[in-house]
DNA sequence: AAATTAGGTGTGTTCGAGCACGTTTTGAAA
DNA sequence: TTTCAAAACGTGCTCGAACACACCTAATTT
């Protein structure tokens, strides 16, 4: 009943040699006669020898320093999430060595961001995580980490043609579907929808148009393009004009307005304008758990709400870092976080997980 | 910047005594003088001293064998996630001694759940992880092991006035407001709402009841009753008559049904007669992702489904045990696993977890 | 006064893996 | 045959915590 555990010492006993002998077969530092290795090969084999890992790092005492590139939350709250899942992976992971330092940059300032991977690249850690916001800007970090051999987590934002370690993610365009999908579930006469980017430079966040070609294509693949009209705008109100004289024009022209898609976490914009304006029949679904779209979730302007588990992000990705160094685990280069649909009735399991 | 990580040895250097000593200290072995411990409990506060659980682990060597009831999955389906999931902590587990013996039992024979309860006692295990869905027959199991101080986690079946270590599972009213939600969501016209306990001993299973209450909780609230009619049936189809029959006789009385509620994992059951009838308009949300329901969320019959992640049941019982035997961490006595909304487009991500 | 006991305290070994270093064997050159 | 380096192999220490055991001292019993 009880599996014994296989230790070094056993496969030396069993092999008639010395547990140093082993080791140099089991980390291929060479220096046995190759009629021994063999002969220790095929015994390690027979009674499936586990490296105790438990021995093994407290053995190793080895640290890994590894950087965490993260957008400022002061400037954006949605980066709070990550931040806080990279730090409980720290704090589980502290025992094996792991420490993080957190360069924090401003997720509107390329200058801010070139500074920060500057510093990172200095530090010359054992390992990376990156929020890839700036794509033009980030490629010769890549660049330069890849020939340090230094490994780096990409999360959020999924970037094509380079080599990182894994992504860690939402897929967007199934996160587009998924939206699309809650949507049409919801509307039943016809209607016009509109795809609201706000606030957002779309020309460098591929993300959100992936997930705007995600919602398309499902209404496409339905064939109910003529029963629904699918607008898309992009609503900036930092500068110029407000938020409610955009909205106002968009329902001048789209009188049939019936559902409002927001591709950011930004919603709760959109929910405030439906609320003041006693818009109760517009259903809108957007991203994110943050304090403003729960106020509107619990008031239900906010059908539904798509989790992109943030936390889980920079929790997942410090994780596989350490599967990687520590662990030595073989990594799959994409982890897609599911897509948590979220309302007001389960919102609270998804609060604080763990 | 890098935190050295304080040993006994340390503390003992600091406090002029030796490693001995401290280790005394630290579990309360007495044998210390008044003045020594008082200077150790201060420096070990100072330092904030956390004991190296790696090394702690190494050493100890202590197994712990605990014991898993469970249903047969081959009389039930629903749980094999369960299964798998216990076998997945136990694999990540073994490191730390952790040993999980499974009794499977029929869940439709009362006998041979209290014959493997009984094995199970005489095992005299560390802990027990126990689905159990036999309300009045556990409860004297529940009294043995509580004199034996043996610790037993709950999941699946929540049941009051015993003290468990802890309970993982739903919140059974939660979920079926939830589903209402869903469907009300879905629902614009007027209709009747089908409530479906299929081929289940309601009698015995309260979360089935709770989660009905739910439902109609939510429609209460709403105040929306009079727009639509919920009626409860329970369908039993292994004697006597068959599905269709019953279905067509509530199809008779409820011509205008628009929405069916399938308490527990039988949702399949119902689709397959509403694709058989070609009734495409009735939305239907039931629990779990079987293989065959999982046919027919992705043909659209079924419109969602929410689960009940019965993997990670399994999972986090053992992880619990785990916590509590080895890493002695706090435990929460309720865990409750979030109600996932599954539909076609986000299911993949929901089907092998990690 | 000698013997015993209880109260304190320090030392040394163990867990399994990793690695430095020391030792033996082999084969080829002197 | 002797010499010597490279190859092959074994030994022993280390990581931090746990615990058995040995040790010392002062108080109590015979």
């Amino acid at each position: 009943m009880k599996k014994k555990i296989v230790r070094i010492k056993d496969i030396a006993e069993k092999a008639q040699t010395s547990k140093g002998t082993v080791d140099r077969v089991l980390h291929n530092r060479g220096r046995v006669a190759d009629d021994v290795r063999e002969r220790i090969l095929k015994i390690i084999e027979e009674l499936n020898y586990e490296p105790n890992f438990i021995a093994q790092s407290l053995k190793s005492q080895r640290t890994f320093n590894l950087v965490a590139l993260i957008p400022d939350p002061h400037v954006d709250p949605y980066w709070e999430a990550p931040k806080a899942g990279l730090e409980k992976a720290e704090k589980e992971l502290r025992q094996y060595g792991i420490y993080i330092s957190q360069l924090i940059f401003n997720p509107h300032e390329v200058t801010s961001f070139i500074a920060k991977a500057e510093e990172a690249t200095k530090e010359n850690p054992d390992g990376v995580l990156i929020a890839p916001i700036f794509y033009k800007e980030v490629l010769p970090f890549f660049k330069e980490w890849a020939t340090k051999d230094i490994p780096y987590v990409l999360f959020n934002t999924q970037i094509e043609h380079v080599d990182p370690l894994c992504y860690i993610g939402q897929d967007s365009f199934q996160s587009g579907e998924l939206a699309a999908k809650i949507i049409c579930f919801g509307l039943q006469s016809p209607g016009s929808i509109l795809v609201a980017h706000i606030n957002e430079d779309i020309s460098n966040s591929a993300h959100l148009i992936t997930k705007e070609e995600g919602f398309r294509n499902y209404f496409a693949r339905k064939a109910e393009r003529e029963k629904f009209r699918i607008v898309t705008k992009e609503i900036n109100f930092s500068e110029g004009t407000s938020l409610d004289m955009q909205l106002d024009q968009i329902l001048t022209d789209e009188p049939q307005l019936s559902a409002v898609y927001v591709t950011n976490s930004k919603a709760f914009e959109i929910a405030s304008y439906l609320e003041r304006k006693g818009l109760n029949d517009i259903k809108l679904v957007g991203y994110d758990l943050l304090k403003p779209n729960l106020d509107y979730l619990d008031k239900e302007i906010i059908s539904f709400l798509i989790n992109q588990n943030p936390l889980g992000q920079g929790y997942w990705g410090i994780h596989q870092l350490a599967n990687h160094l520590v662990f030595k685990k073989e990594i799959q280069p994409i982890k897609f976080l599911p897509l948590d649909i979220i309302t007001k009735e389960n919102l609270d399991y998804y609060l604080d997980p763990e």
